[in-house]
DNA sequence: CAATTTTAGTTAACATATTAAACAATAAAT
DNA sequence: ATTTATTGTTTAATATGTTAACTAAAATTG
């Protein structure tokens, strides 16, 4: 009944159902939790990026490009443009490595901790929200499956 | 060391790491898993949102706009785009909806099932690598949980 | 039945994703 | 020391993400 007009050409070894596949999996996922944590980002401008970027550089000071994108899950040239519009915006700046004049190194502003200290009680709020509903030890042993899946995957 | 010059302001109900964001663990398994999904599906010319569109009208047949976009988790805007540059490509149809003239019926082709069939045998087998390396009831058990998640997010 | 509201889809404008190519600074190799 | 290769970043081009405004058809309501 869901297959009305199907005519699977290679059954000896048919695709799984497109509702068990993993990668579908992990962004619905991600996008039930996003969905709590959006409207709080959007009512101060940020966007998703700008506020991965945000949290990064709170936690770890300063970084070059590279790591940012890395840490961000971020290409390169995607970062390129979203530095250039928070450093518009006074969120951070930007300055070259006096010892490696290749590398570019970001800083996070007093007004990106203005940001931060903003939205960041707000997130929190709703991250305790979420591990209520979904359970605290759930939540726990969700983290530690998909840091494992990722450690996993990265080795091969 | 890994706070080098960070002044948090808000000491008494502080930012969690950014490392333990929920949406960034899920970010970052999606994207260690895709990376395994992708060669297959560039070298035969198709995004990963091509695909997704592509194996849900596989599994279903033909379905309206809005569904597909649902399913898919595309929004509507992106799905115009995409369904009109697949339609150039003969991958599927489109028609209007006889009993609702505002719908838009989408139905995969022989030439979308043939992108299907190259394309769907090295995914499963992508898709045994990983359950081989992750466990496969280490797999069962993060699919139910991102399930759990979705559903108990959504209730709210 | 006419006016209104709701729904499905599109368009427009800007932000990000992705790939390839260009570029500049550095490191490595004669 | 000059050439060569490598590295970090940016530009360019196209695809998708996102929000708001818009169109047309259907459902609602008075």
């Amino acid at each position: 009944m869901s297959n009305a007009n199907s005519e699977k050409k290679w059954n000896q070894e048919s695709l799984r159902d497109f509702s068990r596949s993993l990668p579908m999996a992990l962004l619905r996922a991600r996008e039930a939790v996003m969905e709590r944590f959006r409207p709080s980002l959007r009512a101060h401008g940020l966007t998703d990026q700008q506020w991965r970027v945000l949290r990064a550089l709170y936690d770890h000071g300063q970084k070059d490009l590279g790591e940012l994108a890395d840490m961000c899950c971020l290409l390169k040239p995607s970062i390129t443009r979203i530095i250039r519009s928070m450093e518009k915006r006074a969120w951070l700046t930007k300055r070259a490595d006096a010892k490696d004049q290749r590398r570019t190194i970001v800083a996070i502003t007093a007004e990106g901790r203005e940001m931060i200290a903003k939205v960041g009680p707000i997130s929190e709020q709703v991250y305790k929200d979420i591990a209520a509903e979904f359970g605290t030890d759930e939540l726990d042993d969700l983290y530690q499956k998909l840091d494992t899946l990722v450690k996993k995957l990265a080795k091969q």
